[in-house]
DNA sequence: CGTGTTATTGAAGTGTATCAAATTGCGTGG
DNA sequence: CCACGCAATTTGATACACTTCAATAACACG
């Protein structure tokens, strides 16, 4: 299934998502800690890294690949919350908030992950303060992001939140191709209905469909239609 | 407009949400800082503590009272996106992320706030490390309550989410008469809906309606209508 | 080169928004 | 304290964007 290496010999501070992870910050001790400690895992696409209800015992560090978060509800309707790429941290806030996950998450591509057991996490978070204010930054800045989400989600149409996801899920991950369906489990739709809009922004000229794949030929308009202004 | 007490005699440690705020484990100095430089505010209904696009200059700590945080769109759909009581902190997001604030902060009751300057929240959170690991707590529950709003906003019918808004605007905010144009901003939905989902919910049994006053009669009914159960 | 997953298309139904107009309830000032 | 005026609520009619279900086609992968 998935690999892992307890692989000491290769340090944090050379991993190309080091600076820009919550962790640049970290000296000598710190360091030595995150190395000791970290364990390297290597996931395909489509393999689980925790399931929503599982006991959060760790930060999920995301070396390279992509990883979404989401949740299913009982009637097999899904909802994508999250995407993470390199420099990410996933499943911290289960671990500062002391519940159980509320959400699943799946590599959708070769991913790298460094996983660091919590009581690592909170050592390290005890002896460097300014590590929690990162924490708190970068939550802040995802939660900013659900405000506006929820808004769109309540008030505006389909098609405005589908031109927005692409626009999202092409420019902050590159190398992933998005499915239909995953399209719409972020946007919050069916994948009839991204299906019937990505033909309708192709018919207008947005974007051009070749097989499977999507390329955004007129990225302005696209952000029109996403009325991206509020 | 809103009356504004330097009021030292006033200490943090007898307010009676205390107890339950972020910092109820502050010590001597700590707590020193924190009643030399709060600022008491009263606001009565309907008073803007500040709005969308401001700076965050500080923290504004319930004491008593009901807040509302909102945002309007550009068509004037207004999206209410968390309700905070006593003990509740807002504007520690925009402080940490360091941008402007996305949402306005409107009293909806006769409400007592102690605001904090910016630099003495940071000089706390310096002294204190463990207090930025209680925001973090608390951004994480309200985070986490973000994700459901989301799923529940994209994927269950309008219905289910008036009968939620109820229950989680009563039994959360007593003292507060909210009105449908309210509970609609909550649940993302129109007023008119709310108004014929009440009706519904009153044929049904439910709920009561006296004059613009609503008592759930019947809470287990209401809660199944909601479909808790995700 | 099959086989399962993903994408596509069609038809039908419906929940909810929208707009407009009437009514009620409430706080406020006279 | 009552009447007034305004804001909140109510009701009706209409429209349509989106979901749902089902069946077929295209693709990718081993």
């Amino acid at each position: 299934m998935t690999a892992i290496n307890k692989n000491l010999s290769n340090n944090c501070q050379d991993c190309k998502s080091f600076s820009i992870s919550v962790f640049c910050s970290l000296h000598n001790e710190g360091l030595e800690t995150l190395n000791q400690q970290k364990i390297t895992h290597h996931y395909k696409s489509g393999d689980v890294l925790f399931h929503s209800g599982d006991t959060a015992n760790g930060l999920y560090c995301v070396v390279s690949g992509t990883v979404k978060l989401e949740r299913e509800d009982s009637q097999g309707k899904t909802q994508m919350v999250q995407v993470y790429k390199n420099g990410d941290m996933i499943g911290y806030r289960s671990l500062f908030s002391d519940e159980t996950t509320l959400t699943s998450a799946v590599a959708v591509e070769p991913t790298e992950i460094c996983f660091i057991p919590k009581k690592a996490v909170f050592s390290l978070v005890k002896d460097n303060p300014d590590l929690s204010l990162k924490f708190l930054t970068r939550l802040s800045n995802d939660f900013r992001m659900m405000e506006i989400r929820l808004q769109r989600a309540n008030h505006q149409p389909a098609t405005e939140r589908i031109a927005e996801s692409l626009l999202f899920l092409r420019e902050n991950f590159e190398s992933k191709k998005w499915t239909r369906k995953e399209i719409a489990d972020w946007a919050g739709t069916t994948t009839e209905t991204v299906i019937r809009t990505l033909a309708d922004f192709e018919a207008e000229g947005l974007i051009e469909q070749k097989g499977r794949g999507i390329v955004i030929t007129n990225r302005l308009k696209l952000l029109e239609k996403a009325s991206i202004s509020i």
